[in-house]
RNA sequence: GUGGAUGUAGUUCAACAGUAGAACGCCAGGUUGUGGACCUGGAGGUCGCGGGGGCAGCACCCGUCUUCCACCCCA
């Protein structure tokens, strides 16, 4: 037998899983503090809700099995089908316009990559049932503060409006078919990563003439805010947000074919892998279960990146270092354990996490030891001196000093 | 799905076709009441897996899987 993770799989020990943790709870309390609420979706859908919602690559990528009751069924692949599912299904119970926020595990089966997994975490927030101009400026409101909150300062919040490429289609002089717009619009996404003359290259090879392919594309970079992003731009700005740090950007395409308006991706300064969230406007998606369209507005951390630009900016707090332990009580010998339990569920009481070393066997070198490599803070001793004494010595490992003080004190030093 | 690399001790890596090694980590002792240093000793390897040619394979050939990187697509 292979002891090992299924590629694409991540175990996440305890280091990980402390960051990971920290940057989810951080996003909780700037999405709640904003009035989204959590929603939790199962990670198996019926394959017919997921099926044919993410075009022909989203069909081959998505996990799909019977279970032992013959039922086809799919895992979730991302969380904005669910979502469009739990509107319709629950119209009549849910506020609107619904706000709420949902940080699941997706799964693609796709080939494993720098930065990319099979099943991985993402962060969704969304308004549905709005479509005032006030909604998209929140949500890019709560991406910005919610990177603030995790120590970003410096950021860019790119923005732009899908009617600028919906714009084509109605300009009659480069006919653009409502066919070979997605194509194009993926050719221009690449601008930034493959260069201009590599997009031309792309929109040509999709089909469409040197000539018209340049006169879309010039048409797109000379492209003025449209009155929706005027809009957007000043409520932005009223939300707090430094006007510096929102830009314009007629190029910024985003890949999803489902974006009717608003579009925006965020950049971080110091980390140039990639954006580090994005979103937009898509009144035309959440509709696709309901017997009528409902417009709404949301954006998705891309939480692997998060966290790797946190790592390089060095933005994680000492905190995720240490363990939730505060003091590791010691066991000074088998006879002693008795005092040991009892102090340990003496500070426990008092609210302090605290472990109890579980071997009273283990000299008290090697229980340090431990409780130094899993970054305790404190150890208590209760050995034959101490309990003549009525007292407890407690060790700080941190700055390698240790005092014995009466119980009753021992709140005071820890 | 396509292309390129990769796999040897817990980890990072060595080893000309001829007896598998180092560093770090781990364990024990030095130090039977005290962690990060030091010294001494020790344990630990189906050389990813399967096949092939060869007196002989960790090394060569084929297949397969893993991991990594890029493309496609996407987060």
């Amino acid at each position: 037998m292979n002891i090992q993770t299924l590629k694409g799989f991540r175990d996440f020990l305890p280091a990980a899983a402390r960051k990971r943790q920290y940057v989810i709870n951080t996003l909780k309390s700037v999405f709640e503090s904003y009035g989204f609420e959590p929603l939790e979706t199962p990670t198996l859908e019926y394959e017919e809700i997921l099926a044919g919602k993410y075009g022909q690559e989203g069909d081959k990528l998505m996990y799909k099995f019977k279970d032992l009751g013959e039922r086809n069924v799919a895992m979730r692949y991302d969380q904005t089908v669910p979502l469009a599912r739990v509107v319709a299904q629950y119209e009549n119970e849910l506020p609107m316009p619904f706000k709420r926020y949902q940080i699941q595990n997706v799964f693609r089966a796709d080939n494993t990559q720098k930065g990319r997994f099979r099943e991985f975490l993402q962060c969704d927030a969304d308004i549905v049932g709005s479509s005032s101009p006030l909604s998209d400026a929140e949500v890019i409101a709560v991406a910005a503060k919610s990177l603030e909150k995790l120590g970003f300062e410096k950021f860019k919040i790119l923005i732009n409006d899908r009617a600028v490429f919906s714009n084509l289609l109605a300009d009659k002089r480069q006919s653009i078919t409502e066919k070979e717009l997605p194509a194009v619009i993926r050719a221009i996404d690449k601008l930034k990563k493959i260069g201009k003359d590599k997009v031309m290259e792309e929109i040509i090879a999709g089909g469409i003439a040197p000539e018209r392919a340049m006169f879309i594309y010039q048409t797109i970079e000379f492209q003025k805010p449209t009155k929706q992003i005027r809009e957007i731009l000043k409520l932005v700005q009223q939300y707090g947000i430094d006007a510096l740090k929102v830009k314009f950007d007629p190029t910024l395409a985003r890949g999803l074919d489902y974006y009717t308006g608003l579009i925006f991706e965020i950049e971080v300064e110091g980390y140039s892998v990639g954006s580090v969230a994005g979103g937009g406007r898509f009144d035309n998606l959440i509709g696709m279960f309901a017997d009528k369209q409902i417009p709404a507005v949301g954006f998705a951390f891309g939480f692997d990146r998060l966290i790797e630009a946190m790592e390089e900016l060095n933005l994680f707090p000492d905190l995720t270092k240490v363990s939730t332990t505060r003091v590791l009580v010691t066991i000074f010998s088998g006879e002693l354990m008795d005092k040991s339990i009892e102090l340990a569920n003496y500070i426990r009481s008092n609210n302090l996490n605290c472990e109890l070393y579980d071997n009273g066997d283990d000299k008290l070198e090697k229980q340090i030891k431990y409780a130094d490599k899993k970054g305790i803070m404190y150890a208590a001793i209760i050995g034959p001196e101490e309990i003549e004494k009525d007292m407890v010595t407690i060790k700080n490992l941190r700055i390698r000093d240790q005092q014995t003080v009466k119980r009753e004190d021992l709140l005071k030093v820890i």
